[in-house]
RNA sequence: GGAGGGGUGGCCGAGUGGUUGAAGGCGGCAGUCUUGAAAACUGUUAGGCGCGCAAGUGUCUCGGGGGUUCGAAUCCCUCCCCCUCCGCCA
């Protein structure tokens, strides 16, 4: 059973818009309380966030559905008496007497359910426009020059030659084919041939496993949801625009795993005991890129469709801190083994996204293209996607249950930690070493040769 | 794609319009008994939303939503999910 009112399908679509009485649980992302109570902390949290949310419409609509909440619900405990006693009276006409006075107040009563269901679907659409509230320990700024370099791992290789991007080299050792890929499928696609398909597939198996052993355990989930699953991790309703969607099946394609992972206990009360839950997945993900036109066109540093490993968690409040802490770690620990050069950055408020409420990014160094590819986002999401998708546990036999906290991070996104390897371990005479902890995975092999003239007629 | 059968509380399972939020059983928890445990017995055992300082109280939920009715787990519509047979298929 789903709690987020009025998000599902059936609800919004099968049922031409109408929702069900009653916020349950969740009520789906930001909790109303904190709006009703605080009005002032979250007009100061969209402030920091560079946006807008309609604080004023949701506090009038709050305190109308519960005027209409408090008389309607007065109806329905005279209503329930009634019935009761209709159905002990023994008379004839006292029935008769009974029923009619209740055929009045059904009338009220359902007049006034469909205001309540009204503004109950106006106050939905309007609380799933704000974004989660921001940790404490999130650094205020205005946009992306504000995030701050925490750490930097690794210097810079240095190179006596002039190195190249990742698409200079990748075409020239006929390992990436962007033209005959965007020639079937458009701008921003690419594909990956013979060595560099194998590269790609020994980093998802690396990281996988990796994650694996750190205890992460393994999923293999949808990359198809509907669109409660795209609700529950905050990818809807204001990113429409940036999901691919099969219109006869009313399915969207994930744009990250975050989005079926997060689902995966959707409507669940699990048992404190079991977490934290950590979770590793490999998907493909689908991003329009609209937002996006015109951006980071060359190469395949942001394209519509590529593989990424991500890690997630499930936690307690208590736990989430120091899971974030972990994951990032983790992630640095992986990045480092892959011999690549990166920083930490802290998202500032106005960069971090829709559901986090800190976040951290990974950026590794691509050399070649002289810049900072941000190939990992860990953040902490609190309860935000928990509320959205009604996620709770109980902490002990017999406690009341809380939203769990929810983290996810990636390792990483392949098309940039690709770059960042193929540039960082080029070789003069056009090859391309590979780390030391692929090589296994690749059959022994240690670099990635340069074609010869004969037999690349292909 | 065609035809049919189902979805009730943590689990099993009753219940076809009127004290049914829901019998009974199992499991869980607490207690009695016991040196302790088991057995037996007794009690207890869902989650939202609203009002309230609280105690408490009202309301909603029998896959989801809507409808019929004074009143729905029970009748109707619709969507989702599961199962069986046929067809197709990696």
């Amino acid at each position: 059973m789903c709690g987020c009112w009025g998000w599902h399908r059936s609800s919004e679509r099968r049922s031409q818009g109408k929702v069900s009485l009653g916020l349950s649980r969740g009520a789906g992302m930001l909790s109303i309380q904190w709006i009703r109570e605080a009005p002032d902390e979250v007009r100061a949290m969209l402030e920091r966030r560079g946006t807008t949310a309609p604080v004023d419409a949701v506090l009038e609509r709050d305190a109308e559905r519960r005027t209409i909440l408090t008389e309607v619900e007065h109806l329905k405990a005279d209503r329930n008496q009634a019935g009761k006693a209709i159905g002990k009276a023994k008379d004839q006409a006292e029935r008769e007497s009974l029923i009619g006075t209740q055929r009045e107040v059904a009338g009220r009563i359902d007049a006034l359910d469909e205001r309540l269901r009204a503004v109950e679907a106006e106050l939905h659409a309007l609380v799933s426009q704000f974004p989660n509230r921001l940790h404490a320990d999130t650094p205020t700024g205005s946009g992306e020059a504000d995030n701050q370099v925490v750490r930097s791992i690794g210097l810079p290789r240095a190179f006596d030659f002039e190195p190249k991007p990742h698409w200079e080299i990748g075409e020239s050792l006929r390992i990436l084919e962007i033209e005959r890929a965007t020639a079937m499928a458009g701008s921003r696609m690419f594909a990956l041939r013979g060595q560099g398909a194998r590269l790609q597939r020994a980093l998802i198996n690396h990281l996988l496993e990796q994650n694996e052993e750190a205890g992460y355990e393994s999923w293999y989930l949808p990359n198809l949801v509907r669109e409660e699953a795209m609700f529950a991790s905050g990818q809807l309703p204001k990113f429409r625009d940036n999901l691919y969607r099969d219109a006869e099946e009313d399915y969207f394609l994930v744009p990250t795993a975050e989005v079926p992972l997060t689902s995966l206990h959707r409507d669940e009360i699990l048992d404190g005991a079991v977490l934290p839950l950590r979770y590793t997945a490999h998907t493909p993900c689908f991003r329009r890129e609209k937002m996006s036109a015109g951006r980071d066109v060359r190469g395949i540093k942001r394209v519509h469709q590529f593989e990424k490993v991500e890690i997630y968690q499930f936690t307690t409040p208590e736990g989430s801190a120091s899971a974030l802490e972990e994951m990032i770690a983790h992630a640095e620990g992986l990045l480092a083994g892959l011999g690549l050069t990166y920083r930490v950055l802290q998202l500032c408020s106005a960069d971090i996204g829709f559901s986090a409420a800190l976040s951290f990014d990974l950026e590794v160094w691509a050399p070649g293209a002289a810049e900072w590819l941000e190939v990992s986002s860990i953040s902490n999401c609190l309860d935000f996607q928990a509320r959205r998708a009604n996620i709770r546990y109980r902490p002990e036999e017999g406690k009341s249950t809380s939203f769990v906290h929810t983290l996810n991070g990636s390792s990483f996104g392949m098309t940039r930690v690709f770059a960042a390897i193929l540039e960082t371990y080029q070789r003069q005479d056009g090859g391309v070493d590979i780390p030391d902890v692929l090589q296994h995975r690749m059959g022994r092999l240690m670099q990635i040769e340069a074609p010869t003239a004969a037999g690349t007629s292909a």
